[in-house]
DNA sequence: ATTATCTATAGATCTATAGATAATGC
DNA sequence: ATTATCTATAGATCTATAGATAATGC
């Protein structure tokens, strides 16, 4: 039952990447090893030479995580930074983000399990999060607003207020639809006007 | 072993304060009933006469949740409405509150858990977010601030602002605190401002 | 010969239930 | 007599490991 260097490689980043839409679909503790190698298409009884524990997959899961990236055609070719930038924000507090966390924001998805997970985890979203501040104000500075010292605290208030909003418009969704849409709504005509 | 009436509803009573607060620490799938019983005193076996099964307990809890308050003194018996709105927000943009879920903000602590447990969670969160939407929104109402249609937005703004930098500050407080500690002081001073 | 994967299972934990126990409340 | 709680445990699930298997790569 060997496979070849290649094929295990490809089977490693396979098991990663259905851990990384599992656990934001599911939270991290809401899957476990034998679910994610069988998404992976192999047993649970391989998974341990691969990585050490479930919490080093997890972490591994996370990191990418936070590659995902929104995909519509204006955030990725909009007129200019300005435009694809008000793209990006829309698409985030869209429905179909909402009703697909499986391959959405790793934050809005698992930063609460990641704030109980320990430092190693923290660290992880810590990264990813400066990370984000620092694109998002750099695609700000590029667009029309005004730059300068407020810069960081606006993309960390837009930030803070986007992730909000879509936990609230998810914790919502089921019993309150309305409710759910005029979060979002709301966030996204408020957001466009900065 | 039997107690009186009144001791067994104070029983009942305690395990529900109990998983309110463990729910809020560990999130609803890090805990187990043996550990809320033991919390209240009690053992696992004696729940399921007060409890039709662990998922009716967690909704009572989360509704125990949203009965929680920010209890600062300005926030009780601030000098107007204005204030106590003000003082309410920066309450719950502290270090002390980021530190404590236990006793915290339901929304900030399970929403992303909420969201997966299905529409029975979901009504509890739907309700207890609408009405402190409705709470925020007449509590700026009789303060200095312009009423108004834009006033239900306003406050939605507000609180997935509030919401999202607690859950952002409470991911990145472990790997790096002064992050953590920006994130939510810029909320603070931007909330201040409106 | 090496090693990636599979089968099988150990050991721990979790929800839920069954039956025993003992104090309340009629 | 009723019933709230306790002890004990069934049955399911989860992480991790041990040993077998079989194809790769020297």
């Amino acid at each position: 039952m060997k496979v070849s260097r290649i094929q295990s490689a490809k089977n490693r980043s396979g098991i990663v990447e259905a851990a990384a839409r599992l656990y934001r679909e599911k939270g991290l503790h809401g899957v476990g090893v034998a679910e994610i190698t069988q998404e992976a298409g192999l047993t649970h009884g391989g998974l341990y030479r691969h990585f050490d524990s479930k919490d080093a997959l997890a972490r591994e899961a996370c990191i990418r995580a936070f590659d995902w990236k929104i995909t519509s055609q204006d955030a990725e070719q909009g007129a200019n930074a300005d435009a694809r930038l008000q793209a990006l924000v829309h698409d985030y507090l869209s429905t179909r983000h909402r009703d697909n966390p499986g391959d959405g924001c790793p934050v809005a998805a698992l930063a609460m399990d990641a704030a109980r997970a320990g430092p190693p985890m923290s660290e992880v979203f810590a990264e990813g999060i400066e990370r984000n501040i620092q694109r998002f104000a750099q695609a700000a500075s590029n667009g029309s607003h005004a730059a300068g010292a407020t810069e960081r605290a606006d993309t960390i208030h837009m930030l803070a207020s986007m992730v909000g909003a879509m936990v609230l418009a998810r914790a919502t969704a089921a019993a309150n639809p309305a409710l759910s849409e005029e979060i979002l709504a709301t966030l996204r005509q408020r957001l466009a006007a900065v």
